[in-house]
DNA sequence: TTTTATTTGTCCGTATGTATC
DNA sequence: GGATACATACGGACAAATAAA
């Protein structure tokens, strides 16, 4: 392995393990490489490495400084988790954890305006970028209106695909509510965090071309690798 | 601390754990006694500090049943918290429970688009609704532009009327970063919550009407008592 | 405000090992 | 084997931006 990535590599532990805080200065390219007995041009390929990642950034003049990067996830009026983390460079995943028929519940029926007690298809999605999970959700469609949607999705691999299959051709995020949680064991080990750490828990309903709500999701994100951008 | 109190906060934390879920029955007063080992009255006085703070409601010959509605908070253009919580007619306050002068680091300086190093006001804030304490605030001034801010605010209680003696007339939100922790000590202790417990944390700047950076803000909101609700 | 030191960015060149044609 | 291209590593010099005196 060359030397430039041995020394990225433990570089990118020390900020991981904390030796180097976020926000804080690496110290000097040359004071780097002295301490691996480098030249200044290896860390500055190092360096190079970790700052295409994005996690640290170098200013002339002033130093080398570490990025507390969370991916940022906009929140607009077309929200689709494939185009915002595929769209940022990262590869996307998603796989189909569950998938149940349950009826509707009094705050359900009235989020998704069906009749309570009707029946909704309920989806367990993991959303991943670059292998790391980032989102576990669950997702309720009306399962008249959609049946056999857990089939297609397991097929597609995409909300907006499988709804484009019911003639579903845009829809758009018409409430948004936002909190945080800590996070029990179903879901730690779903996203790989321990129980305990802060989820953000994002609850929408999104709407079709007529109005009509056609998906109520409660997204689950780690919060330590993630943050909502809202754009005004 | 009486006991009354504890048991409410027991059964706050069983809601915010999700032992007790949204929407269900409380198990009745005298079992709740029992299991606590206190007379029923003790129990009554600590539900009804919960009734009033909304987060159960008790229906005679009927059951208590578990509310948890979080304060919708709105994130729009103009965000102030009085006028938000206020509007909804939730009794405001705010306290200032330190502030200081610092050195702008490289983030602040460019969230600020002033200099490195040059003075900033930091303003610690305690804001609550109905005497709960909804959410702890940083708020970093340009003290070049804002001098002795901090005594105005302790006297204005409000940011919106300590800008506008600065000739700040209106300022809009620019950008708005949300995620979640889990609160320390100090935090949990301002809030009146648990350490642990989750905050929902917004990062914002917010503009004059020069487009000029005038106030960086970072509040952290005790997650169990408020959601954000993203208007489209 | 000016000067000085520090730090990153860019350019030059040299040498070595490795893979490919 | 020989020629070529490429990545890696080292050394030096200077420019540009910044921080501190």
């Amino acid at each position: 392995m060359s030397l430039w990535r041995q020394i990225a590599d433990e570089i990118e532990q020390s900020i991981a393990r904390g030796t180097f805080q976020p926000g804080t200065r690496l110290p000097g390219e040359i004071e780097i490489a002295e301490r691996f007995g480098v030249n200044r041009h290896t860390v500055r390929r190092a360096i190079a490495a970790l700052a295409e990642r994005g996690m640290v950034r170098a200013e002339r003049g002033s130093g080398t400084f570490i990025e507390q990067r969370r991916i940022p996830y906009p929140i607009k009026q077309r929200t689709r988790f494939s185009e915002i983390i595929g769209g940022a460079g990262h590869a996307v995943g998603a796989r189909l954890t569950a998938s149940s028929v349950e009826a509707a519940d009094a705050t359900m029926a009235k989020r998704l305006k069906i009749k309570l007690g009707s029946k909704l298809l309920r989806l367990e999605l993991l959303r991943h970028a670059d292998r790391i999970p980032l989102c576990a959700a669950t997702t309720w469609l009306d399962a008249h209106r959609f049946p056999n949607a857990a089939a297609f999705y397991a097929a597609d691999r995409s909300i907006t695909r499988t709804l484009a299959r019911f003639g579903v051709r845009n829809y758009t995020r018409k409430s948004t509510h936002v909190t945080a949680e800590t996070a029990e064991a179903g879901d730690a080990g779903l996203l790989r965090i321990a129980v305990g750490r802060p989820l953000l828990v994002v609850n929408s309903v999104d709407i079709d071309e007529a109005d009509t709500p056609v998906l109520a999701t409660q997204a689950r994100f780690a919060a330590d690798r993630l943050e909502l951008v809202i754009d005004s």
